[in-house]
RNA sequence: GCCGCGUUGGUCAAGGGGUUAAGACGCCUCCCUUUCACGGAGGAAUCACGGGUUCGAAUCCCGUACGUGGUACCA
């Protein structure tokens, strides 16, 4: 058997959404796992829709995924160019083989004529008829024409495009990964057009001759191209073989509340659609990506493959090299999933907790930077995390749950302390501070004691003391046990913050 | 409308003729914790509907309903 070779093609039309992902995914994890090529080819049909930037965009998103081809995927290798628009010029001569062989024909229908058949072919059965087998002979193609005419609107250059002649009544069918057996009749498929009037191809010939000439054995794709199937399997046949021809396996597709996820949705589902954040250049509208929502890429890419595939078994938490070993394309769902920002966070979670602490330490460090917290007490950091991450969902809840180690709280919550704060409470913590700067040993487990000892002598329930420091240590209430924040933070630093606070409640 | 694909708790799902129909997220209760989490123990909640086939159907078949995708010189 030959060398496994799947490939992700992405059109560079907008930001890299979940579905996306998850196909580039599945395709990376199958090559990976047979030990096979991974080749990403930019579908850049159609000039006037793709954005400046957004092929960067996919990569840069890859590369955050941990998914970017060994080499550098546009260049190199013995199968580029990558980018369909650089391989224009090929397109043609098999659209014209087609058309010699008598499976596809020229049309030369204006917009207009396409816009009045439509007009008169419509009924309320049929609201939206087709260039198919039942109108094509009554079109403007090369198939009504006479010959010197055709030659002639050719010669002068007649604006015209390419269609595949769909043949009557046949039965398409073929062999999905995830589907099975899939089977159309072709009279009900459309006289799809193959090279457009620019001379650029459609996706239907573009897909079928790149897959040939790089040699693609497995091609994923989302659902939304099951229904072009039959189309793509006409244009093997006609070209190069069935033989030849890739295995396919049609994703389910992920879903928002309202249905399908569109790019151009956007925010509007109160969660990230993107990988990362992307800008559309129209609107100028920012819409923010799982990247800078404070996902972690490991945990974005688990949470994307376990969306639709399982390994049957009750694990839920993989890593990407778990992944490779055990995924299995047969073992993709049919059924579309709807996303749950929830589960997602909860995997983000788990990451956090899980991620080496080194990784987790990096990331961790450059947040509180961005928030104006210098360290340069890495152990310190190390340690801290250690101690919160456990609260920690999103990235950027360190910067509330480790930062006040760092940088002294600026607001304390007092309205929570200041009902019940007396002269006594002050009594207390003016002794406790004195204490606390006569011992040697600064521990948690120290301050602790001589806390709770201080508390008895002066018959405070220790209760009513608790809060009160916590809001001194962190401003709020929220953290993790006292103690040890002050052991953490020091000796010096947690006097200096008691007497600053008792300031604070009068 | 037509065509394709799908349908197990609110969500993700295991199970593919005989199970008390796993597990996870979320929700609720309790324990732990003098904050909030984490952790632990419980709980509520499911085979879309109708017909077959079968001793027996969530599992197989046929309908129906619903959802979803396509129906472009978009991908």
């Amino acid at each position: 058997m030959s060398k496994v070779r799947v490939r992700f093609a992405p059109s560079p039309t907008g930001g890299l959404h979940l579905g996306g992902v998850r196909t580039v995914l599945y395709n990376y994890l199958f090559a990976k796992k047979h030990g096979g090529d991974f080749i990403v080819r930019i579908e850049d049909t159609d000039q006037t829709r793709f954005v400046t930037g957004a092929e960067d965009y996919i990569f840069d998103c890859l590369k955050w995924c941990g998914m970017i081809p060994d080499e550098s995927p546009l260049h190199g290798g013995s199968f580029g160019p990558y980018r369909q628009s650089e391989r224009k010029e090929s397109y043609r001569k098999y659209a014209e083989q087609l058309v010699a062989d008598g499976f596809a024909y020229y049309a030369f229908d204006t917009p207009e004529d396409l816009e009045k058949m439509r007009n008169v072919f419509k009924t309320t059965e049929n609201p939206s008829p087709q260039y198919d087998g039942k109108v094509r002979m009554q079109m403007k193609n090369s198939l009504t024409l006479p010959a010197d005419e055709i030659k002639k609107l050719l010669d002068e250059g007649a604006r015209h495009v390419v269609r595949i002649k769909m043949p009557v009544d046949e039965t398409i069918s073929f062999t999905d990964l995830i589907h099975h057996e899939v089977s159309f009749n072709s009279s009900l498929v459309d006289d799809k057009v193959l090279l457009k009037a620019d001379g650029m191809p459609t996706y239907h010939l573009a897909v079928v001759v790149d897959d040939y000439l790089m040699q693609i054995t497995h091609a994923f794709r989302g659902e939304e191209w099951l229904s072009s199937a039959p189309v793509h399997i006409l244009l093997w046949k006609y070209l190069f073989g069935l033989d030849k021809m890739p295995q396919w396996a049609h994703l389910p597709l992920i879903m928002g509340p309202g249905g399908k996820l569109s790019k151009r949705d956007g925010a509007k589902y109160g969660f990230p659609v993107f990988a990362m954040n992307w800008t559309n250049q129209k609107t100028s509208e920012l819409t923010e990506g799982f990247k800078e929502k404070g996902f972690l890429p490991e945990a974005f890419i688990n949470l994307l493959a376990v969306l639709g595939w399982n390994d049957g078994t009750e694990q839920e938490i993989f890593s990407m090299d778990e992944m490779i070993e055990i995924f299995s394309i047969e073992r993709v769902h049919k059924a579309g999933a709807k996303f749950d920002y929830e589960k997602a966070k909860w995997f983000n979670h788990e990451w956090i907790k899980k991620l080496n602490i080194e990784d987790l330490r990096l990331k961790v460090k450059e947040l509180l930077l961005a928030e104006g917290i210098i360290i340069d007490d890495d152990s310190l950091l190390i340690k801290v995390i250690e101690l919160v991450k456990d609260r920690c969902t999103l990235l950027p809840d360190f910067i509330q749950h480790a930062g006040f180690f760092f940088k002294t709280p600026e607001v304390l919550d007092a309205e929570a302390v200041k009902p019940k704060w007396n002269e006594e409470k002050v009594l207390f913590f003016n002794d406790f501070c004195n204490r606390m700067d006569g011992i040697s040993i600064w521990e948690f487990v120290e301050i602790e004691n001589i806390f709770k000892n201080l508390a008895t002598e002066k018959n405070i329930k220790p209760g009513e003391l608790l809060l009160p420091l916590r809001i001194m240590l962190v401003g709020g209430k929220f953290g993790p046990a006292v103690f040890q924040i002050a052991e953490l933070i020091g000796k010096e630093e947690t006097i200096k913050r008691i007497q600053n606070a008792m300031k604070v409640f009068g």
